[in-house]
This record gives C-alpha cells, sequence and structure tokens, in this order.
DNA sequence: ACCTGAACACCGTTCAAGT
DNA sequence: ACCTGAACACCGTTCAAGT
C-alpha cells in the first residue's frame, strides 16, 4: 500500500522529508498510546526542532488529522470495493465496522477526524469527502434495496460510530462494541 | 432541592466546608467551560490551597464524579416519577432525553461518569448504582410492553447516550443529537 | 487532622538567531 | 525558505512546614 504524504512542488526537498518523517513519527505514537502525543517527544523521535513541527502542523489537530489521512484513503478505497457486493445492508454494514476498527486501531482519530475544521481543498479534507460520498454510495444501495430506512443521513451515523470510538477509548469492551454497534444497525433499518 | 453533597461525621467541620466550596466551585466551572477545569482556579477560587483540593480530590476524575453526583441523584428521582406514566415507551425516552441534557450542559459529564471506576460503597457509586436501577425498570417496562426488544441491555444503551453527549461537545447541533438520539431509540424498538 | 503554598516537573508555544 | 532550540508560560502534583 503507498503511503499518502502531502505533496507541494513548493515545498524543498529537506521540508518535505522533515514533514514525512514527523507524520511517520506521529503516526507510530497515536497507534501506540492515543491521540496525547507529547509533540516535543514526536519532534525529538523524527529528528527535528519542535519549532519545524510547528512550521508544519500549526495546531495538534492539523497533525492528528494528517495523520489519519492514509486510513481516510483505505476506506474510501474500500468503501468502492464493497459497492460491488450483492448484499448491500452487509456491505453497508462492513464499513461502519471497518470505521470502529481504524478508530480503535488509531485510538483518538475518530475525535480528530470529527472536530476537524478541515481546510477547503486541503488534502485530508478532499479525502474526508471522498471517504464520505463513497461510504454514501453504500448507504444510498441500502435504503433503494428497502432495507434501511430513507430518513437516514450519513453524517449522522458516522458521527454515531465515532462517538462509540471515543467512549470506548479508555476502557474497550470488544463485546460492548458491537452491541452498540448493532444498536446502531438496528437502528438504521426499515 | 438540596444539594447532595458527601457527608462524612469524622470530618471535621472546617474541612467539609471547604469540600463544599471546591464542589460547588466545580460545578460552576465545569458547567460553564466543561471537564477541562484547571485545578488550580477551582482552588482559588474556592479560596483554598491547592493541597487541600488534592486532599479531598486525589484525582481530577474524583472531583468531576463528585461534581456529578447531585445529576445522578436527579435523574433517579426522575426515573421513578416516569415509572408511574402509562406510556412505557414514551418514560423511557424522556429519560433518555434527560441524561443527554444533563450531559450537555454538564460538558463532559458523559466522560466523567462513563470512565468513573466508583469505588465500591462510595457515595458517587451508590448515586450511579440507584441512578442506573431506577433507569432498568423503565427499560423493563417498555419490554414488558412489548415495544423494545428483549435483548437490548441498559448499560450499553447508556454507554451509547454517553458517547452522543461526549462526541457533541466541542461543537454541539441540538439538531443533529436530536437524529442520533432518535437513531438510537429506533434501534431498540421491537 | 487538616491546610498552605513554594517548589518541582512537564509540556505547549513562540521567536530570535542561524543555515 | 527553512530550521533550531532556548526561553517563556502554564498547569499538574508533591511535600515540608505550619495550625
Amino acid at each position: 500500500m503507498t503511503e499518502a504524504t502531502a505533496t507541494k512542488a513548493s515545498r524543498r526537498a529537506d521540508a518535505q522529508r522533515n514533514y514525512d518523517r514527523l507524520l511517520v513519527v506521529a503516526r507510530e505514537a497515536v497507534a501506540a498510546r492515543g491521540a496525547d502525543i507529547v509533540l516535543e517527544d514526536i519532534a525529538r523521535d523524527a529528528g527535528v526542532g519542535i519549532g519545524t513541527l510547528y512550521r508544519h502542523f500549526p495546531t495538534r489537530q492539523d497533525l492528528l488529522e494528517a495523520t489519519f489521512l492514509d486510513e481516510a484513503v483505505e476506506l474510501r478505497e474500500y468503501a468502492e470495493k464493497l459497492a460491488h457486493e450483492a448484499d448491500a445492508l452487509g456491505a453497508l454494514v462492513s464499513w461502519l465496522r471497518q470505521q470502529i476498527d481504524f478508530g480503535a486501531h488509531g485510538r483518538s482519530m475518530g475525535s480528530a477526524v470529527m472536530n476537524a475544521k478541515h481546510t477547503e481543498g486541503s488534502e485530508i479534507n478532499s479525502a474526508c469527502v471522498a471517504m464520505r460520498e463513497s461510504g454514501d454510495v453504500l448507504l444510498k444501495r441500502a435504503q433503494a434495496a428497502g432495507v434501511v430506512r430513507e430518513e437516514v443521513n450519513l453524517l449522522d451515523v458516522l458521527r454515531l460510530i465515532h462517538a462509540i470510538v471515543i467512549a470506548n477509548e479508555q476502557s474497550p469492551d470488544p463485546d460492548q462494541v458491537q452491541r452498540m454497534l448493532d444498536l446502531v444497525i438496528a437502528g438504521m433499518l426499515t
């Protein structure tokens, strides 16, 4: 799988290398210990000064969003693959399940994504929009098949899914997470 | 309404007064600005040293849980009142709605309660257990009336409700919150 | 038994100086 | 144009001294 990293033609080569290093380190840190990463540690492990981190990611949110970029891309690809499955409801459920698994793995990604004030036109913003669009296809198919209620809205469902992720960050009980997901899915059905 | 404050016969009068003051200030602060309260500010506004705050509330979590005590008591009373209503489902829905309203008002109370490792026998623990018990009556009634599925579990529902609260702390959109709640309720129905 | 607040530690953020 | 890291600020937490 190719890593999705922001690339600007205008960026100097060393700047791009620092950007990439920061992102790699941040991804590992977030996956291991959650969103409460220590920015100084990230900079040190990436071999750059703390000021460089701030130059590339002015806010913690910016760094977290960038960290999520890969997963947003994967989730879009996954949705596109699922769109060809015969079982429309099963496809939608699998996709939502994957959202939770990514969230659980990447810890506070749910929060990062949910609170994202994605800058218009930014790469992370495009990736999220694309992810939602392909997810919406899955929802629409399930609705067309008559198994999901027409009023159900993708943004509401995703937010609920991410809420589950956030709520289960501290002491995750996989069985309870599954039951909570089942409740939400049951709520979508006709 | 009488304020529910932890009271120990063994506690010295001045200690009790400090405890109460800290709680009053903390409640105001949490209601106004959320769970990210600055402990030193709480202590200063309560007119006590920071060490006194730590003596009474060894962890931030302890303080937040104590802050929620009043609401837990109210939620139990409300559930008991609702238990006499004819409309079993309506009663349950009203109670869940109140959980969200309290959470939205008190901000991160959802998180505080959800992650509570309530010490066995503590006042806040008893209050939460009592709240859940009277809430469970509402759920059981709705199930007995045949409108809510038998497999639905109160703890799962409450956790989902609190997840909604947490997820909507930053930029609450009342309409979306309502739709998310509606989804969960729809998921409970037979 | 309880309170105080100085002291320490940790971490986020800025910015002047350097390449 | 970008990087560095010292410097500052803020806040959490402890603990010796006091009542």
